[in-house]
DNA sequence: GCGGTAGGGTGAATCGTTTCATAAATACAT
DNA sequence: ATGTATTTATGAAACGATTCACCCTACCGC
């Protein structure tokens, strides 16, 4: 059995008010006591139990982390940037992946919530239309528990959120194909049931429009965060009868799915065709070619993150849904080349 | 406040003793009680606190991951697999990165302990030779909670314990080099303070004596899972006045600074010096050149780990510990160039 | 009609903490 | 000495569940 503060108690000969003062550096107790006290603790190596007195105060000091798809490099990072900062302020991670599956969201959401954990981040996988994950947030509110919204948006309500600069990101992305002189821009995003989705794909028409390029919508799609998703969309693409001489890709993983397509079909980057990306990774330089990418800048994304989310947790700010976006830039490598 | 079992049971009409019934679908409640019950569980959207009940039963439902490293797409998997197999068995997995830092490690054993985790699984960054981190498992001992160690044994302490086939794989490794005309071979391994790094070694030797080459101890070094590290190391390791015409590295991350540091020198892989790496990643196919690796089975490594442990919590088995190894194998791509 | 049994329900104890009202002891001023 | 603060220590209540001993009511067979 544990040792207990009871045990504490009785073998130091005082009450367990006194041993939980002594336990807590709180309230007057004599240092004779004190010392008598913290030998005991010690000796016995007693170390206070979570639950108890989690559910006395009121407090666990964890946060839930809940992503979408952890082998994406980008979660990857997002895992580590919060974990950094929640360890920093003596909290604890509880992490939550729901590879992309709304039930299983949905029982994060529950079993965080079960567990009473003192903040949330959520960077939800979507499919918000249905209202069940509003729904579960909804219990947040009442057991007063703070939740900052990160990557994607929650329509319905009224939570801190910090999106990526997707718009603008997909706008510098296709920009910069076009200034190299592509006309046919492929284009893989992410599930349309996320925001940042549509989003995207806002800014890759944006560009189009810009320079008064026709949209022809068999070159857009979207898919899930998966190798195997940007595998199958770019061969279609592929397949078209008049494919794109360029791509741009929304994750990292779609990616890999669309270089192994291409490795496939012995079409080479960026001679046949010119890529970029969505994200960034240590692995895109050493790729073959190096990528050029769209890289947010994730490390403030959850700096502010915490920032927010501890904010509310100290009791610092309680008013309405604040709203941050997190600005992306373009990181030339050799994976786009000019075309005639 | 949240509704607690009280409100329930008040609301209904019945006893606490009479609400927990239902709610645990247990013990003789009249068909009648249990619907009207039930109803108002619904109607108040209730959720039992998680606090509370492990308090009482002594289970969470919990089941703690530590790993030294989550840049390392090698923990990322096991991260990934882990949640996994933890999540089907309708436990939720807690994480913890400790950054090869000893401190972070020691307090995240604490804090999971305090936590009353269900079990833990434990990738320990090393520096067992202090005794700290035998010393902090010995509460989960006390606790009774059952600990598997993956990939890293831990002197002195009679724990479940999976490892992967480091010699073996190194000895694969090194041989499949010097097959290839290599004499001279360049070894960055993960830290001394592991059990890897110097099975590793042991691997390498034996690879070497079985072809007559001679050992020279400038070849090989130990450093951190950064890339950094295997930045540094290969700056060495080329500034030698005979420098390796192959290097072996031993993870990934190692290998990204390895890459950096020939790539600002101008160095080709595979025609100027050829490369493999201990682990594998979706990446490795695509990098330049397509990576020749030792690949550890990392789903075994994961499944068997949950396995061992639940066998423990669920009272399947509670013998000595017990001791598997996973294999690793070649997979040859194209960094590796036969010399004369 | 009586004892036994089974089903259905209750209330209190308990888990390991914190907290708060209160009591005892000490200090200080008058 | 007396009375008033102040310090120090105690005990019990509370947090929100589970569990267990027990009680009540039918029902059954004889």
């Amino acid at each position: 059995m544990p040792t207990t503060i009871k045990d504490i108690a009785s073998y130091a000969g005082v009450s367990i008010g006194t041993a939980s003062k002594v336990l807590n550096n709180r309230g007057n107790v004599s240092e004779d006591l004190r010392f008598r006290v913290q030998a005991v603790i010690e000796k016995l190596n007693y170390r206070p139990s979570a639950l108890a007195r989690g559910m006395k105060i009121k407090r666990t000091h964890t946060i839930g982390l809940i992503i979408p798809k952890i082998i994406n490099t980008f979660y990857v990072k997002v895992i580590e940037l919060v974990e950094k900062e929640v360890h920093n302020r003596n909290y604890t991670l509880i992490l939550g992946n729901t590879e992309e599956d709304l039930e299983r969201e949905i029982s994060c959401l529950q079993t965080f919530s079960d567990m009473r954990v003192d903040g949330l981040i959520l960077a939800s996988a979507g499919r918000t239309q249905e209202g069940r994950i509003q729904q579960e947030i909804s219990s947040y509110r009442e057991l007063n528990i703070p939740v900052v919204l990160i990557v994607r948006r929650l329509p319905n309500t009224d939570l801190d959120t910090i999106e990526l600069e997707n718009r603008e990101g997909a706008y510098q992305a296709t920009r910069y194909l076009i200034q190299n002189g592509h006309r046919r821009i492929g284009m893989i995003s992410s599930s349309i049931n996320t925001s940042a989705g549509p989003e995207r794909v806002e800014g890759y028409m944006k560009a189009l429009e810009e320079f008064r390029i026709p949209y022809d919508r068999e070159l857009v799609h979207m898919g899930g965060l998966t190798l195997d998703s940007g595998y199958i969309i770019t061969n279609t693409l592929l397949g078209l009868p008049n494919p794109p001489s360029a791509m741009f890709v929304g994750t990292n993983f779609q990616l890999l799915g669309t270089l192994r397509s291409l490795k496939e079909k012995h079409i080479t980057v960026p001679e046949d065709i010119s890529l970029i990306c969505f994200d960034d990774t240590e692995w895109s330089s050493f790729a073959d070619p190096p990528l050029t990418v769209i890289e947010p800048y994730s490390e403030d994304l959850c700096k502010i993150a915490a920032e927010l989310l501890f904010d509310r947790i100290d009791g610092a700010y309680s008013g309405e849904g604040r709203h941050r976006v997190i600005p992306t830039k373009l990181v030339v490598r050799e994976s786009v080349k000019p075309i005639a």
